[in-house]
DNA sequence: ATGAAAGCGCTAACAC
DNA sequence: GTGTTAGCGCTTTCAT
């Protein structure tokens, strides 16, 4: 047969004509080899002819072919690619993401962020379905952001929970100091007078939610207060869900002068609503957030937050699954814990409360 | 064989204890069925018996089981997955997945967003090789974030760029009018008093970076300008990159008093460099940016943009491919285009140029 | 109603 | 050096 034989039809910049992907199959029949061969060739396995070799990478170049990430990963052990699983791409998320992806540079990996929870029916567990679909062929290993349910270790491919649904037990985590975070931003409120303080809690599925809640009621009892239940309220980290509890908290004649919102989603919406309702802030309520997303700062007014280290903590989420992908050791249910510090940043969202 | 004879092994949560994934395989055998039938079943397909299928489903809970997206991938047509290819997770393309993540909810749809260029050996052609990666097997459509090249329509999956390449010509695109933006930036100095005017541009294989330097262009023209061609220097939309034009421009007794940076990224940069310097902006220098990203707002001083529409752009994009995904017509190399109206975004970091 | 078998694109043993 | 073969986990005819 001539070489030209059944070649898949070349355009003129070298692009394949035909319809759909060029494939491995392709390559070798347009280079007169078995597949093998190409493969041979392609991941640089000895056991090449120099000629066949340089004839192989001609075709291969000319067809534009690069081989398929799905069909490898289902035969190859590693892929090199890190997978980060969220629920959702909204600021934390994506935050955390810039943070790996500058990370991860340099580290001969490729990242590979997947959001498996949109679907309102499985707002829970979505970590476990997107691991089982990807795990174990796509992704070496994985950084999982917020899970609403403890992650598996011991199937699958190694696991970092950020924020992680428990606290320091099970797979390996990295977080901030939520309590002594929430204490700092319920402290500055106390200083600057404040007495009767709300808090609008997170995700109560959350270590962190919970630890947020800790401090803030640690806060208020150290220097004296009692907290009102009605002014302890559930915002699920989202401005959506908190937009009932807010209202809750703003619409009484005894409201609150100030309110901790457990991330800075949910305290930005505090805002405003408060807005709505011809509340001044900070002269009529003092509002502080948490996790100082660029959105904090860019907002009017600027808000008062507690920072987590985001950039550290996805740099060293990365470094930790990375690590644990290239020891061989066996995964123990008990994973490494770091914890980072959060320090306070103080914007135009507080003041002394209302003279009244 | 009993029923309980050789299935994996189930912990007192239900979980499996085995390690590695729950195949099909280990459901088909715990059920004593065959994994076609597994197959049938979770895929919800006829020709099962009710008493069958509930014992199948019962240990596929039981198990754990979630089928695996590669290897489904790999046999069917679609996978209801779409595809995010950006260089690198920067503000920008975080952004617009904010954008698209949003847009997807309720559509059926998953996102995947993969970061193909991270070696900075392939700066140029990441598209190309992500979208053979991934493309024809693990998503049905996908959209890329500032290709460095023209992306191929004719292979594999629908695509639709954003900010591409070239202008409207090829694959279907979203980008918002650089044009008109990049004069009102610069015509907003010029009202101010500037006349001394830097240009910071962006990618020179980016349409929009052409388009933002020609709007510059006209807008000094038009108002009796002349350009110094000293003071159009290129900064490829990153702050590394931006650092060497950045000093050229600065450093040096007859600086402008105002620039004009492609990108928010940019410009922040030319703030930073100018505080340095000891600049004082926009005392001494004044800054515009363009694309708005939650950075510029949150800069000190605030940084004053060309506000692109991040949100619909990113909506539009998932939109098109959607559709383009769900008609069959063939694809043709002519692709639709939409250009988004850009707005300027007065902030602190411009102001009249010094007295001197 | 169920299962056996082929095959998606690829890699890894093993044969020639 | 190179090709043949098996098989990764899954879906899909096609027999039974």
């Amino acid at each position: 047969m001539t070489p030209s034989g059944d070649r898949p039809q070349v355009g003129p910049e070298g692009g394949a004509v035909r319809a759909g992907r060029v494939t491995i199959t392709d390559v070798a029949r347009a280079a007169g080899v078995s597949v093998a061969t190409v493969s041979k060739v392609v991941n640089g396995r000895y056991g090449v002819a120099q000629t066949t070799a340089s004839r192989v990478l001609e075709v291969v170049d000319q067809l534009g072919y690069e081989s398929s990430l799905v069909a490898r990963s289902l035969r190859r052990r590693r892929t090199n690619v890190i997978g980060v699983l969220v629920a959702e791409f909204e600021p934390f998320s994506t935050e955390l993401l810039k943070a790996i992806s500058k990370a991860v540079e340099g580290t001969g990996y490729e990242l590979l962020a997947y959001s498996g929870g949109g679907d309102t029916s499985d707002r829970v567990g979505w970590e476990r379905r997107s691991l089982s679909r990807l795990g174990g062929t796509l992704i070496d290993g994985a950084v999982i952001v917020t899970p609403t349910v403890q992650v598996p270790t011991d199937d699958g491919v190694p696991v970092v929970a950020i924020d992680p649904h428990t606290g320091p037990t099970g797979p390996a985590t990295v977080d901030s100091d939520s309590l002594a975070g929430a204490r700092m931003a319920t402290e500055h409120l106390i200083s600057l007078g404040h007495t009767r303080i709300g808090h609008l809690g997170g995700r109560r599925d959350l270590e962190s939610a919970r630890l947020r809640e800790l401090g803030y009621r640690q806060a208020m009892s150290d220097a004296g207060l009692t907290v009102d239940p009605s002014l302890v309220l559930t915002g699920g980290y989202r401005p959506d869900l908190s937009d009932r509890p807010t209202h809750e908290l703003l619409d009484r004649p005894d409201r609150p002068t100030a309110v901790f919102a457990a991330n800075d989603l949910s305290a930005l919406h505090v805002v405003e609503v408060a807005e709505e309702l011809g509340l001044r802030v900070p002269e009529d309520l003092s509002v502080v957030g948490y996790d100082d997303i660029p959105e904090a700062a860019a907002a009017r007014p600027p808000l008062t937050t507690v920072a987590q280290p985001l950039r550290e903590m996805g740099a060293e989420a990365l470094r930790m699954v990375i690590s644990l992908i290239e020891s061989d050791a066996p995964r123990t249910g008990q994973g490494h814990h770091t914890r980072l510090p959060t320090r306070l940043v103080e914007r135009a969202s507080t003041a002394p409360p209302p003279a009244s």
